[in-house]
Parts: C-alpha cells; structure tokens; sequence
DNA sequence: CGAGGGTTTGACTCTGCTCAAAACGTGTGG
DNA sequence: CCACACGTTTTGAGCAGAGTCAAACCCTCG
C-alpha cells in the first residue's frame, strides 16, 4: 500500500468539470489524487445521475470494469492534481510485487464499499448523513488532515444522490442539525463541533 | 477470469452451517464454490447481523479484508463443495499472470458492488427483490443453469437483511407477487413466471 | 402431539418523498 | 452600481410506503 505513491509518478492539472475518464472508455489508467476531490458517477438508462464516491488527496480513484470498460465518470469537483499509470505498460515493467500490492489495494476498497452499503440499508437520513462525515473524517485523518472539517465542494445534489437521499431530506437533515449546534455548515465545507453527538447518530441504524 | 478453475484444484465437502471462514480470522485463502450455496456476513458492535451476498457454484467468495483479516464471515447454507487457495504458497510460485487474472476478478467484482448499491439506494421493496431475482437469474444462466428458477435455501430474514428490509417488508412483496401470478415462491426456491414483469419493476427505481 | 423456529397477515405509526413556493447567492447587463 | 435572472438551497404541507408491534399460522422435529 505505501508502495503505491511510489508507483504514480507523473501529475497533471484538472479543473473543476475536467474528466479523469468517462464511461464506455477503455480503461487503460490508473488514477491516484494528489490534490483537490474528485467525484465518480454513473448515469442509468433512464438518465438519471448516481453519485458513487468521492475521493481525497491520497486516494486511488477505484476503477469499476465491465469488459475492460469504465462503466463510471470520474469528474474534478475543484482545482486538482492527478497522476495517472498506464496499466499496460505497467504490467510489462510491473514485479509481481506490484500487482500484488494492487490487488491488496482492491481487496482492502472493498471494505469501504462494505461500510458504505451498510449506510445506505439501515439508517436514517440523519444516520446516513453523519456516517458519510465520519467516512470523510476518518479518510482525511488518514492524510493528516483536520478530521473536523471536512471540505464539500460538490453541490447537496451530488450528496444526497451519494447518500440516497432527496436534496430536501438531506437539506432539513443538515438544517437541523445546524441549528442544535452539532455542526456549522457552510456551502465549501462542513465543520464537526460536536464528534461525540455525531458518532452516536452514525451508529444508530434504524 | 477463465483461469480461475484451473487455479483452484481440492474441494472440500461443507455441512450446512459449517463455515468456510469467519470475521477476525487471517484471510490464507482464496474460496471457490464448487456446489450448493455460500452465504457472507458480518456483525456490528450490536450484534446485529448483516448479510451481504450469496454465492453460487462457479463463483469465487469474496475477501473483504482489514489489515489482513477477514472483516465477514462466510458460512455454507446448504451441503456444499468448495475449493480452496492458500495465498500465501500460491504467492511464490504463482506467476504474474495469475497475479493479474485475480485483481482482474476483484476489479470486475466491483461492478457487481455497484449494482448492488443502487438497489439498495434507490428502489422500493417490489424494485429490489425484483433486482435481486435478475441479478440471480443472470448469475444463475452465466452457469449455464435456469434462470428463472432461482434456489433459495436463505431464510427470509436473510434475504431481508441481505436486500435491507424488514422480513415483514419482503413477505408483504412476495405475497403480492405469488397472488399475482408474477411469481411462484416455495421455501426452497422463487421461479419467474413473468420475467417481463419483474424486469419492469426492478429497473423501477422509486 | 406439542414445542419451536420460521413465515404470513393485520393495524398503526412515522420517516422520507413529492409537489410547491420562497429565499439565497452569483454573475450579467443595463 | 443596481436590477434582474438563473441555479442552488431552504422551508412548508400533505401523502405514501416501509417500519413496528402483535397475533395467527405453518411446518419440521422431537
């Protein structure tokens, strides 16, 4: 796992709105985030949007394979820095080292997943709301970062379709919780001033 | 992917009940099912129970790990046969090529993850046992087995918690769905009797 | 035949969705 | 500099679907 900055080495520049990739693309690349957030979707056969994740400095962005093709986007939300492996040529200079450590990589994401869907089954929109903040918490902490101010550049839309709320469930979820004073939100981040109240909402699946 | 059965040779016989792993053991193996059914777990610190994922004939039980320990556990629902890998041997003498095929599989696995997850989000009761039946059923023909024929040797809870309901919530649906005529449901198995039916209403999605 | 687990059905409650309108914020043009 | 328009967010009222509690039913096993 440590293996992997090692392993990225060229960076390249996004803007918000810039892709990392799309879906139907060949999947060729890797991607591992060094700055800014960057958000993966997918859109139905209906044409509606599905927020699948959200990813920190520091973060591999996972790929989702369907016959060798991204079946997700990745889109830069802010100004971000990504580096980008080439997995074809990677496995002709590869160690089987490498790969493992890849593989490692996959089997130990899946455990998010894991925490994710337990989220979205059980639990209230309040429960849901304060899971994915300590989702954020503990993944920005694992960067050194400030685990209490969790920065939200994507729009409530973007969240709630990543929560499988409403915009408006998870509007009153987020006024309330304002108003008692558990947390100050404003529109580029989230601050949690009470961890304590929010762990216990986190917990608490239905 | 087509490697995978020649990758794994010995079957072992398992009882129902017996477990193939469980949540806190080392993860030495790779599991593969042979016949009869897988079903995973885990546990919170409530002690509620969380199902999550069945596994068929031919396909390979995912690891889901934590520091190199399983975090679920997998148990057989009914007599079943499956092989196993120890990774640890298989690591020295497996050749880069098998190294690839697995993190193949696990990136491919994710897309089943993925369409799990929207079912969960999104979807009422009727939506998402209807989506777990057309995820079955392909399973079920990528085996070369019936499709409209869906073995179910769970028990309702399990199916429950597996498509985050309550028992009440899938008996209601199964109920409505057997009176009309969509379906037949026997404690063993659910067969299609109008596949159209169900398609329409899985890909319903609130 | 009785006991127990698993399942079905019923009545009621409540949370989150829908529809609708108002408020906020930002950028554009007069 | 202000007014307006558009996108985003907030707030409100009413409703429907899933959860909860409870009782009856079914089936298997002892």
């Amino acid at each position: 796992m440590s293996l992997l900055p090692q392993i990225f080495q060229v960076g390249c520049a996004y803007q918000p709105g810039d892709y990392l990739f799309t879906a139907g693309e060949r999947a060729d690349d890797q991607f591992h985030v060094r700055s800014g957030m960057i958000k993966t979707y997918f859109i139905n056969s209906e044409g509606t949007e599905y927020v699948t994740g959200f990813y920190l400095p520091g973060e591999v962005v996972p790929r989702v394979l369907e016959d060798g093709l991204h079946s997700q986007s990745a889109v830069a939300l802010e100004t971000s820095t990504v580096c980008r492996l080439n997995t074809l040529q990677f496995r002709d200079t590869a160690t089987k080292e490498i790969a493992v450590a890849l593989c490692e990589h996959a089997e130990s994401s899946a455990l998010q997943s894991l925490r994710y869907q337990l989220n979205l089954r059980n639990g209230s929109a309040a429960a849901r709301f304060a899971g994915f903040c300590a989702q954020m918490a503990d993944r920005l902490s694992n960067q050194g970062r400030d685990r209490h101010h969790i920065p939200t550049p994507m729009t409530r839309t973007d969240m709630a379709s990543y929560l499988g709320l409403t915009l408006e469930s998870l509007s009153r979820v987020i006024s309330k919780l304002k108003t008692s004073g558990v947390i100050r939100a404003e529109k580029t981040f989230v601050e949690i001033k009470e961890p304590e109240t929010m762990a216990v909402l986190a917990s608490h699946l239905n």
